[in-house]
RNA sequence: CGGGGUGUAGCGCAGCCCGGUAGCGCGCUUCGUUCGGGACGAAGAGGUCGUAGGUUCGAAUCCUGCCACCCCGACCA
């Protein structure tokens, strides 16, 4: 093997960081914390991008851009917002270089301070409502939708590729409404426009939820997210909708003349989902011989090994795959014809298998003779041996298809399989011990309860199910009411 | 921010304890043979040993400072 990756049972975390460089998604920069995406992960996360825009659009919004640098000023205006971010902020001071009086290398020039320090984004919402206070004066400037798609910097102690690292892509919606409840439904439509996306094309099982005070994003009145869980059994928050009231309208004085003309503040929400749902996507379908790409985002979706023996072999193969390919493509697949010569079938087939493409083909003059073609599903490494004849139909029609659902039901059946009910404290702790998972439990709705239940445990509430019936009971941790359970959970 | 580790060829590492002018595997280049699960042979190319200073006739190796990155923990809207 030459790309040797860490068993999931040996180290769960040192297979993910394995995975991802053998994968070829991508490496550690030489600026700490920071990665560099490559090719490979980068057309997943373009695959991802395309689809989400598209879901965007149709719901009514458009793209626009801001600026990366935040005057220092705007940060603080929403109290709790700045409270949520300040201790992670890289901050630009300077403008200028100049030749260090040594004559190695440049220093910073000291006379090139700037008046007022730049922030780089940690998120947008400030930079942005106070664009909007001069984009909206009447409530028929309203609703204004828009999303960005952007890198934001959040100075981490502690980095993971994909899943936390200093320097990020995401995207973010800010929208602006006339009414609270205009707003409420803006949020609530964009998580369920998450968690299809999550299911539909990620095919990752998501858990639809509110936040608790403690894990409420700073600023925000209400936080919706949607929670996965990963295959060691810890949760991953994939995409967050925040439901803002009037607090960033009040910061940056944005008013609006409603029809009977009073001056009003404006409704927001702020949604996004980040370059972290690449780690998602690897620690939900992936195994130890590598990455499992669902075929709804999977760059190449079929790849073809050519056997061949002769010059006159290579030649008719190749001329046959590149047939299939072709028939293939019209069909919607997107396909790759491994027709490199250097390498043998066994290196392709464990490289194709290493970067997760979910149908392979193989064609020798054997197959060929036979009229059969041999096709392996990634997913469940089955191989078969099927008539060329019809395949091209079969591939696009059932194969793909039928992989998409299978992972996502494979998921399913894991997060299931993992999900449990404690209804006492004990219970609670054992479970998260020896097992770990998600467990539903009874909770007293206090901040106070949550936090010393995660500095006991290290779980926290990933969320409160927006589909937990109520369900009366006691709370696990200090027995008194509550009207239903919530989803607490170790999480990345 | 605390603890640990690592910086030597594109990548992964050995050499350091015990100082003598740098080596292995993969990859790369050329040629030939191979090709149904990570082929083989031959010939090549490639290194300011993280950095600054010190000790010494001589430093990848010993000493001191600095820098960077990684891992574990705390933190993480």
């Amino acid at each position: 093997m030459a790309n040797k990756i860490t068993s999931r049972s040996e180290n769960y975390s040192e297979w993910y960081n394995d995975l991802v460089k053998a994968a070829d998604l991508a490496e550690h920069s030489s600026v700490r914390g920071c990665m560099v995406i490559k090719p490979y992960g980068y057309a997943i996360w373009e695959k991802m991008q395309a689809q989400l825009d598209k879901m965007f659009k149709e719901t009514g919004h458009q793209n626009a851009y801001f600026p990366l640098l935040i005057p220092k000023s705007f940060l603080s205006k929403e109290a709790q917002h700045v409270d949520g971010f300040a201790k992670e902020c890289a901050v630009v001071t300077h403008h200028r270089l100049k030749n260090s009086p040594d004559g190695k290398g440049v220093i910073v020039d000291p006379e090139a301070k700037l008046e007022e320090e730049l922030i780089i984004r940690p998120t947008s919402e400030t930079i942005i409502w106070n664009t909007y206070r001069d984009w909206i004066q009447s409530y028929r400037d309203l609703p204004l939708l828009i999303n960005q798609w952007a890198n934001v910097m959040r100075w981490e102690l502690r980095t993971r590729l994909f899943l936390r690292t200093a320097e990020f892509l995401w995207q973010e919606g800010h929208t602006a409404h006339a009414t609270a409840e205009e707003a409420i439904a803006e949020t609530k439509q964009m998580l369920e426009v998450y968690a299809t996306f999550a299911e539909e094309f990620m095919a990752i099982p998501v858990i639809k939820g509110v936040k608790s005070e403690n894990e409420r994003f700073a600023g925000a009145l209400d936080t919706y997210c949607i929670e996965a869980m990963m295959q060691d059994g810890k949760a991953l928050q994939a995409g967050t909708s925040h439901f803002l009231g009037q607090n960033f309208a009040k910061a940056f004085d944005v008013m609006f003349s409603t029809k009977e003309n009073k001056q009003e503040y404006v409704w927001a929400t702020s949604w996004g989902v980040s370059t972290r749902l690449m780690g998602a996507l690897v620690m939900t379908h992936s195994d130890d011989d590598g990455l499992v790409l669902p075929p709804a985002l999977a760059p190449i979706q079929v790849v073809m090994v050519p056997i061949y023996k002769t010059d006159e072999e290579y030649d008719l193969i190749v001329g046959k795959l590149n047939d299939l390919a072709s028939a293939l493509k019209i069909a919607g697949v997107t396909v790759k014809v491994d027709s490199d010569r250097q390498k043998k079938p066994g290196w392709k087939f464990a490289e194709w298998e290493l970067k997760g493409v979910p149908v392979r083909i193989a064609l020798g003059p054997r197959d060929l003779e036979q009229g059969n073609i041999e096709m392996a599903r990634r997913d469940t490494k089955e191989k078969a041996s099927l008539p060329i004849e019809g395949i091209v139909d079969k591939i696009a029609r059932e194969v793909l298809p039928s992989i998409q659902s299978n992972l996502h039901q494979r998921a399913l059946e894991m997060r299931n399989s993992r999900t449990y009910r404690a209804d006492t404290y004990a219970e609670f702790k054992e479970i998260l011990e020896q097992k770990g998972g998600f467990i539903l439990a009874h909770w007293d709705g206090t901040p106070e309860t949550e936090q010393k239940i995660k500095e006991e445990t290290k779980a926290t509430i990933r969320c409160i199910p927006l589909d937990s019936p109520s369900e009366s009971g006691t709370c696990i941790y200090t027995g008194k009411p509550s009207e239903r359970r919530v989803l607490f959970a170790e999480a990345y």
